[in-house]
RNA sequence: GCGGGGGUGACAGAGCGGCCAUGUGCACGACUGCAGAUCGUGUUUACGGGAGUUCAAAUCUCUCCCCCCGCACCA
């Protein structure tokens, strides 16, 4: 296997050497969950789904783990102003995170840990970091001395003596030195809080993500992962806290960030108030439009999402699984270990891999199921149904990787449309339209258009636009 | 200020020393009962500006300009 991986640590691409040979540990930051995630977030779980699918294809086993951060400042700050507990809240959007990923095609991590459940972890980790001299404890704060840790700035490649020059935060009086950063805070009264040897409190940001990768890793990983915005300080911090405590390093071998989903050139965020949620989205396109509009880019560069680019995302998915769903017709259904001499599909498949192994360029790899789809349109008259049946084979191989909805059938929900799909089921069912069909293709078997063409036009006022491709007609809901 | 990522044809976006990326759009043609989809052919010197290295540069070096991201809120 040649697969390479940029790492932010050393900012090159690398081979995968796992700690156990076979068995990759692979962590990514979750969501806080404060509110809807948004299109931003869909892009970091997107991408590394797609990046645990293709690790598992070529062989590796994956123990993927993904925290939720349900206890948090911000999450605080939505119950007080909305008077719900901070727990109901957390429930809610945990609820809503996974079901927006469901519909996302976004599979679950083997175990998607909790901090409201890791707070023992998190207190030893604390301890043990206060008992080496590394924390000290300042009213009920517990912070982490940074001057305890020369590794600071490695991840992040930033000169220490640099760091503060930007600043756009004000800093607490009471650190040590400013760079300093809270491992436990202590509660204001009402907040919800655990007891602790430094009294009642909370964790800090950072803690519980190197509390939840040991106790689910141990003190070392693979792959770690998360949104470029998190290197520093989040995953700067968690390198610190870890190899302090543990002793071990480095923490994670490799470190992969993914880019930014722009909105007008400038990063979607909700502090920024730009921001699109997943649902809002889905409401409007199918979830498989979104997830191609993802992961037709390289996933650390930046994508612009624009209603344009949605469309066009549509129209190139919807010629892609037009052409799935023709080589998919011309396959024989007996032909299972058929074997293929077409020059083109093993083009593909050797350009598919250099592609995917190539730190998961999955534009490249996308473009090479037009370029292998438009040859198949060109030499279908002389292909066999084995040359057929192997192609289906590589794209079943494919959309397992990028799961983009390249073998939905016509009018599915996953099945490509350029306009909203009604956020109502529309008067007409699918059943119905299959009935019509039949109806409309007996009628084109006799050759009597005229009623073909009052069943096209009657499926065309309810919304459902029928075209006929090759033999079969296929359709979708406009 | 410090650190990082970019600027590719009408648009989106790969490539990162020599070979047609790919998609969308547009134009013309083919096919189809019609429509659409599809197929073919185009869309003139595509690589931010300038200098250099090389037989050969979008790709390497230097320099300048512009955009974005991070700097203790964030996927």
């Amino acid at each position: 296997m040649a697969l390479r991986l940029y790492n932010s640590l050393t900012r090159s691409k690398e081979p995968l050497h796992p700690l156990t040979p076979g068995i990759v540990r692979m962590y990514v930051c979750g969501p806080t969950v404060y509110n809807y995630c948004h299109v931003g977030h869909a892009r970091a779980y997107v991408c590394f789904d797609m990046v645990v699918r293709y690790l598992r294809q070529c062989g590796l086993q994956v123990h993927y783990v993904s925290n939720i951060t349900d206890i948090d400042d911000r999450i605080l700050t939505a119950a007080a102003q909305s008077g719900e507990s901070a727990r109901a809240i957390a429930e809610r959007f945990t609820q809503a995170y996974f079901e927006d990923m469901q519909r996302l095609s976004v599979l679950r991590a083997d175990h998607h840990p909790r901090v409201t459940d890791t707070i023992p972890q998190i207190l030893d980790l604390i301890s043990t970091l206060v008992d080496h001299g590394h924390a000290y404890f300042v009213d009920g704060d517990v912070f982490f001395d940074v001057t305890t840790a020369p590794q600071l700035g490695e991840l992040s490649h930033q000169d220490p003596e640099q760091q503060l020059a930007g600043a756009r935060v004000e800093v607490d009086v009471r650190k040590r030195d400013p760079r300093d950063f809270a491992l436990w805070k202590s509660a204001k009264p009402g907040e919800e809080s655990w007891p602790s040897p430094w009294g009642a409190g909370r964790p800090g940001w950072h803690i519980e993500c190197s509390a939840m990768s040991i106790a689910a890793h141990g003190p070392q990983l693979d792959i770690h992962g998360g949104g470029i915005d998190l290197i520093f300080p989040h995953h700067e911090c968690e390198v610190l806290q870890s190899e302090s405590a543990t002793g071990k390093r480095p923490f994670s071998r490799i470190w992969m960030h993914n880019g930014h989903v722009m909105i007008d050139q400038v990063k979607m965020s909700k502090s920024l108030g730009n921001f699109f949620t997943i649902r809002e989205v889905l409401a409007h396109h199918p979830p498989s439009v979104l997830r191609f509009l993802l992961l037709n880019t390289q996933y650390r560069k930046p994508v612009e999402f624009t209603p344009e680019a949605m469309v066009e995302a549509s129209k190139a998915l919807l010629r892609l699984q037009q052409g799935t769903f023709q080589l998919a017709s011309s396959a024989s259904a007996g032909v299972t270990e058929a074997s293929s001499q077409w020059a083109p599909l093993a083009a593909a498949i050797a350009s598919y891999t250099t592609a995917m192994d190539d730190d998961f360029n999955t534009r490249d790899a996308i473009a090479t199921l037009f370029t292998l789809l438009s040859a198949y349109a060109q030499d279908a008259p002389k292909l066999s149904a084995a040359d057929a049946t192997t192609a289906l084979a590589f794209l079943r191989r494919v959309e397992d990787v990028l799961s983009i909805g390249l073998f939905a059938t016509p009018g599915s929900p996953q099945w490509a449309s350029t306009s909203p799909l009604p956020a109502v089921p529309s008067a007409i069912e699918d059943a119905e339209v299959m009935r019509l069909l039949a109806q409309r293709d007996a009628a084109r078997a006799r050759r009597d258009f005229p009623s073909a063409d009052t069943i096209r036009r009657q499926l065309s006022e309810a919304g459902i636009e029928v075209q006929d491709v090759g033999g079969t007609s296929t359709w979708r809901r406009r």
